[in-house]
DNA sequence: CTGTTAGCGCGTTCAG
DNA sequence: CTGAACGCGCTAACAG
């Protein structure tokens, strides 16, 4: 079923030309006569030779034409987050642009590690963690460019980064202008290991994951005690979780003085089982930060279910900015992060570092949006 | 800045053994005593190798270990489809397993074609449509392994399918048992050109998208007349568009006969320009199926809004059972297809071409879910 | 403008 | 178990 593929050679031969007559006849780098060329490619049509072997091509140039894109995440949950999607969608502009193509690496850290054995001529790498620096280290050993996106800058490695702290600041000072002193922090994650519940010291000293905790920095200059839940990561499900846990209470229970402490993956359970009722005005946050718009939907809708109006007895406010009504129903507050121009600014230092350009760090500035989820505190 | 990479002959020398056993060393796929691995793995490391050069282990072995998965969408576009989205879970899941890499290629048919350039051992088709066939032609001539996703079974084409027609019947049945005669689809794509509007009888003789044209008949075993919408693609937005258009009227306008004939993109402005008053009650269907859950969401959205209840006012219906309640808040009635298991099988296809196994096709089924979305007709 | 020559870095023979 | 030689398919230099 699978003929032989005929090679250059063969096509040189039939066309009676040398064998780098025809190389440059296809790769139409060199000079080549007209009427030499239409030979060449008539003697492949015939032999139906498909052009040259992107493998041999690939060894013999020193470049595969191909840039890799490596995550920790799985596909399925790096695709649920628009911000990553946005990520992905610059990168790719770029990339087709330059007629490259693009390898996607999920899951790095768990099983053989792809960064070290697939081909390609650079790496863009997102998201920061422990796992990450270990590709850069493979990275280095291959001598393969790099870059970061959503890394704190270091010399080593070329990133793109975003304003995330200063941008919280923003956030954080806005609800103060507003009157809120009872702030809670909905967190992404802060290390590996999906739990949910109160951030501890213990939790907080031992995190890995850069952007949560440059978010909360950025909180803490105004709010310097803020209490914070995380999350399990950018789910709409998970700021629901830890809505429930900071505004609801089981139905029966007297004011228990803080938000239940629990390493585990329910809260609340969801099933319906227990029977949710808002906790008093007093023992509630008036408004809420989440570290993601997808948190802060998940925010608002436990809010909804519970009774709490928002922006009316709730302010919420997110961040990422993404305006994709699908997702996002109600017009948040929040600050909006270029992600698209992240994306693209990250292919273009990959190419720049392929062009044997030495690329300067690029950094990104978030813009605050005024939503309708947002209100003076109410006395 | 890039220093020069250590070869593998390098090491051996380094080692004192010759190129090949270094070379067994690394595979770990011939004898090699222990001692000499180590002392192989250890001049490796003094040089700071980092393994063989994928390129040249690529071209000698004449496999790259890159599956392609070929789409005609932007990445963008592609991304905000949960279907394509579980479809490349699936794939990812199972590329990953077998260790090979994931090589994304969005946009086929548009500028230069990477699938006839890139690396791959084989390639993953998704979608149906003339762009996706040329793709086909040039695999054929790389003599790479190909399946399809989505595209209608042909004896060249090892494929994924699904019901799509007795699926939408299965629909359309219920919708009939419930009393249901004025209904309308509410269509994907049917052609490349996005143009929103009613389905011509001109239009349907040039649909390229098989997809939509199965929904569809299978729609027309229990409503031969139905009247279809057609709209961009699978949007939570474009079906909003077309649930104005079908449901709404501007305020002031007695009612038209039918749905307004355009082939615009906006029906009906949705900057608020134009205010939006309910089709009388005669006017306009008592039943909507969509071809997909986002449209249905999306007349939903364009219902509630008019003050047109569902399901007391309104039945509608979707297609995929994409349970992501983040972009779904209703619990659709709609047919679930399992298509991180579709994505999955095309894999695993793929997988088996390039061992050598001719694979047949898999055909999925889809489920029948009730959800709240449906009711009997009010008399 | 075209032909000749020499590898790219590795995997696989086949003798030792 | 090891070492030497060859070639994968193509392209970058040069020579003509």
């Amino acid at each position: 079923m699978v003929g032989k593929r005929p090679t250059l050679a063969a096509v040189a031969a039939r066309a009676q030309v040398s064998v780098s007559t025809a190389s440059l006849a296809f790769s139409g780098s060199g000079p080549v006569s007209e009427s030499t060329r239409e030979r060449v490619l008539a003697a492949a049509k015939e032999l139906d030779y498909a052009g040259p072997d992107p493998r041999a091509r690939s060894l013999r140039r020193g470049k595969s034409g191909i840039v890799a894109v490596a995550m920790e995440e799985t596909v399925r949950y790096a695709f649920r987050d628009p911000v990553m999607i946005a990520f992905l969608d610059g990168i790719a502009a770029e990339i087709a642009a330059a007629e490259l193509a693009l390898l996607l690496v999920p899951e790095i850290g768990h099983g053989p590690a792809t960064v070290e054995t697939a081909s390609m001529d650079a790496a863009i790498l997102i998201g920061c963690s422990p796992v990450v620096m270990e590709s850069v280290e493979i990275a280095r050993r291959r001598s393969l460019p790099v870059v970061a996106l959503g890394t704190p800058p270091s010399p080593e490695l070329p990133a793109v980064t975003l304003d995330d702290r200063a941008a919280s600041t923003a956030l954080a000072r806005h609800l103060a202008d507003l009157g809120h002193s009872r702030v809670a922090v909905v967190g992404l994650e802060f290390d590996g290991s999906k739990h949910r519940g109160p951030l501890t010291p213990a939790k907080e000293a031992a995190a890995t994951v850069q952007v949560s905790l440059d978010r909360l920095h950025g909180v803490r200059e105004v709010y310097p005690d803020v209490p914070v839940f995380v999350t399990g990561g950018s789910l709409v499900e998970e700021g629901w979780h830890a809505g429930r846990a900071l505004l609801g209470l089981p139905a029966g229970i007297t004011s228990p003085p803080s938000v239940p402490d629990t390493g585990g993956l329910d809260l609340f359970p969801a099933d319906g089982s227990v029977e949710l009722v808002p906790r008093p005005r007093e023992h509630r946050p008036t408004a809420v930060i989440a570290q993601s718009d997808l948190l802060a939907a998940g925010v608002i809708r436990a809010a909804e279910e519970l009774g709490i109006a928002v922006p009316q007895d709730l302010s919420v406010v997110g961040f990422d900015g993404i305006r994709i009504d699908t997702v996002i129903p109600h017009d948040l507050t929040t600050m909006v992060q270029p992600a698209t121009d992240q994306g693209r600014a990250a292919a273009r230092m990959a190419l720049d570092l392929l062009d044997g350009v030495v690329p300067a760090d690029v950094h990104f500035r978030s813009t605050f949006h005024q939503g309708a989820t947002t209100a003076p505190v109410s006395s």
